[in-house]
DNA sequence: GAGTCGTGGGA
DNA sequence: TTCCCAAGACT
């Protein structure tokens, strides 16, 4: 690690940091977009775009987010209200454990921090679901604090103005660049710098064809000066996904009700709803109602085969054949899950590929 | 440290 | 179609 610091702080033998964090300060305040977590620097509502931003774009967010603020302004109300409730705001966005995370971290902060965003990273850092970058971001935005965010955006512009050459897949790639940020971040506009190298990195230096002739700190870049920014980062490639067959079935009820289910705590997807849905590589079409009785309790009649869902998630593709089926007998009540009313269906969580199904049992035959 | 955990958009 | 990606954290 120290031959490693060695060779990071001799890249700043030739590199002006002063000048730097001035041209790139003043392009930022020139140049930063208007985002509704820019108003204002409450630390709640920075928080809450930390959070949404996790590994999803700012387009995607912004509605996400001014939904979210309005039914939930303050931590006091994201503290007292249901999880249900938050996981429907959050429905859609991805990710859901950040939602889960969010609200028992509000709920911390309301009962052990007396409703204050903790300002040191000690404690920020203990948080669930504030990880290094949340911490620094959240403290140099909200605080003024000088101390790294390094995310993404980050690691693609340094790697390009230091030429640093670390696969920055590599977790403790983070590490280097850390230390880069710490010698060259802002002590009187932290929250510019921290903001500035991800704004750069969101506008102007993008992983493919980034526009070098736009850019404010060209003159400062390394890669630019032996033009191979295009080269940088180093970035090795992940696995590809695994695909999933399952068998789901819409059960409906004499009253027309639909037979729903809250999915585990834990896991993916934790706490959102479903329909019922087998594995398929161990249930079979033929065998679903008898399968449907041992899990749920209840006699079914298999309708018809609806048209499939494929969904494809980070590390996993869901194959799924939708069935349509109706109960048997009058009134009896499911050992899982529960009848809901079609109307009703809309106040539950549901993740997209089951959305994808809710749309199709809306369409007339 | 590698795997898990969503989604939508663009090349 | 396929691939990569986007302001990461947790286990």
């Amino acid at each position: 690690m120290n031959l490693e610091l060695d060779d990071l702080y001799n890249k700043f033998q030739q590199f002006s940091i002063d000048l730097f964090q001035d041209d790139l300060i003043n392009w930022f305040l020139q140049e930063k977009r208007s985002l509704p977590w820019r108003e204002n620097q409450d630390p709640y509502r920075v928080w809450v775009s930390e959070i949404m931003l996790q590994q999803t774009k700012v387009d995607t967010v912004i509605p996400f987010y001014n939904r979210f603020m309005e039914r939930f302004p303050t931590i006091q109300a994201l503290a007292e209200a249901d999880e249900q409730d938050v996981l429907k705001a959050w429905e859609g966005l991805g990710y859901y454990s950040r939602a889960r995370n969010l609200q028992n971290a509000v709920r911390e902060v309301a009962t052990v921090y007396d409703g204050q965003v903790p300002a040191n990273a000690e404690e920020l850092g203990k948080l669930k679901g504030v990880g290094p970058y949340t911490t620094g971001a959240i403290l140099s935005i909200a605080y003024g604090i000088p101390q790294p965010a390094v995310d993404g955006n980050v690691m693609r512009v340094l790697s390009r103005i230091l030429f640093i050459t670390e696969d920055i897949a590599k977790p403790k790639t983070r590490k280097i660049f850390e230390a880069a940020v710490e010698k060259m971040i802002s002590q009187e506009d932290p929250s510019s710098f921290n903001q500035g190298l991800m704004e750069l990195g969101a506008l102007i230096c993008t992983p493919k064809k980034p526009a070098c002739m736009l850019c404010p700190v060209q003159e400062h870049c390394a890669a630019f000066k032996q033009g191979i920014q295009e080269e940088l980062p180093i970035k090795s490639k992940g696995k590809k996904q695994r695909t999933k067959p399952y068998l789901s079935v819409i059960v409906e009820n004499e009253k027309g009700e639909l037979l729903i289910e809250q999915r585990p705590e834990e896991g993916l997807l934790a706490s959102l709803w479903q329909f019922p849905m087998a594995d398929a590589t161990e249930v079979t079409i033929e065998q679903l109602a008898y399968w449907f009785k041992l899990e749920y309790g209840l006699e079914i009649k298999v309708e018809e085969t609806l048209l499939p869902v494929r969904h494809v998630f980070s590390h996993i593709i869901w194959e799924v054949i939708v069935l349509r089926a109706t109960t048997v007998s009058d009134g009896e009540v499911p050992d899982k899950g529960r009848f809901v009313s079609r109307e009703d269906i809309a106040n539950y969580p549901f993740p997209v590929p089951h959305q994808k199904i809710i749309q199709q049992i809306h369409i007339p035959e």
